[in-house]
DNA sequence: AAGGTAATCTGGTCTATACCAAGATGGTGA
DNA sequence: TCACCATCTTGGTATAGACCAGATTACCTT
């Protein structure tokens, strides 16, 4: 780390004091104005070093609440499963999720050419919040053809809708086609992820197809940057 | 987009000229301080709209260079060809690799374990730099088996691995397991990209096997976060 | 024409301060 | 007991400067 410049002393200061334990996973750091006492700088500056630390993934923020240390990645497999309740378990988290809304709503343009539909049909969309060990770590918004799966809306929506797709219309998740890409998470997925606007983050988009190769649905999930580590492999 | 900030104002008005064609992609913007000027403010809530559009991937920076458009992302797919120069030509990019350093060095512990090698071995070393349309997108270190590729650093390294070992050494890339994970950017990356230390970026590594599913290689690959989006499918 | 150098421009870092808005808290009254 | 509200704390946004160091450019010398 360069600490030719004061920020980057505070940074690795900083850093030492997460690493060694001072500030464990989950702990909410001190208030910027009282850090920017302690190293007798501004909090300008003191923005800047947590910014940069932000960035790295090792602590991240909450608006208006403060910072708190960053807990280890998430190891995400996109192509293995789409059960994040099993793969957060698996790891060792306590997974949740909350449903936001419910509905069945006319498909847009985008949905209607990501699932291979006419214009006119519908579509369930759900969005749901999801989180590991208490922690808000996702915003996810499912677009599903209402035609494949009658009455949906009226399951538990708060479980993993692969277990659902499976026990209760006798489908599963076969194919995965997956986009991801660093973005600055928008407006709606910021807010309930209540992190400041334009914090970077990871966007996955995902279509799915079931056993007999049709498109089922598709999502949009916005993942914390810092909560993840996307894995694969191939032949 | 929030314009109920200066910040996000300034934010939008770039943005508006940037998707209008004001500022085409590659272009430079106007220096800060004299955006500050033509939107009467300071530059710290200049830095602060940039840094909004730096992490939604439209502009970019260069260190004490300027801001400059983002041009489109590179598709890359991990899992389908590991061929930098064959993925940048199909989608109309010009790409070129600059090598920066290459050696036969003992193996280090971290690189022994991926490349499942004995403590002692040797590897050799890439350093590479690559970019596409005159921009550097990608710093890449790859660590290579030296007992599979006798008399590697003979040859041509500034062509893609790929080629060269099917050329040369029969060998071709079989599988391929990768992990990939938004980062701030290290220092030799960050410095490599002519970016600023801490920029986000994303790193993707991965261990390569052969026909044979020998694993034969390993790379850890920085790239512009702005710059690409990741993309895979699976059965 | 080529090479070196000094002036200039740029973003990078920093101080000091101010006000705003949302979250957290604790007390008050129904 | 519990809903409500005032208060305090927190990060978010903003102003107005300053100096530094690397990149660029223009000029000057050979």
């Amino acid at each position: 780390m360069d600490t030719s410049t004061h920020f980057g002393r505070i940074r690795q200061a900083l850093e030492e004091q997460i690493t060694s334990g001072v500030f464990p996973a989950g702990a909410r750091l001190p208030a910027e104005r009282l850090l920017s006492e302690r190293f007798q700088t501004t909090r300008v500056t003191v923005r800047e070093a947590l910014n940069s630390l932000e960035q790295d993934g090792i602590i991240y923020r909450e608006d208006r609440r403060g910072w708190f240390v960053a807990p280890p990645r998430l190891v995400y497999n996109p192509t293995k499963n789409a059960n994040f309740h099993q793969m957060a378990a698996e790891q060792g988290y306590a997974p949740d999720t909350s449903l936001i809304e419910a509905h069945r709503i006319p498909s847009t343009p985008q949905i209607q050419q990501m699932l291979g539909l006419p214009p006119l049909s519908q579509v369930y969309r759900l969005r749901r919040l999801r989180s590991i060990d208490q922690r808000v770590v996702l915003f996810v918004e499912n677009y599903i053809r209402a035609d494949y799966f009658p009455d949906l809306l009226d399951h538990d929506l708060s479980q993993s809708l692969a277990t659902l797709y499976q026990e209760r219309y006798q489908t599963v998740y076969q194919h995965v086609a997956f986009q991801l890409y660093p973005v600055a998470l928008p407006e709606q997925a910021a807010s309930q992820l209540k992190v400041t606007r334009g914090s970077a983050g990871l966007l996955i988009s995902r279509v799915n197809r079931d056993q007999s190769n049709r498109i089922i649905d598709c999502d949009f999930e916005y993942w914390r940057h810092y909560a993840l580590v996307v894995q694969a492999e191939t032949t």
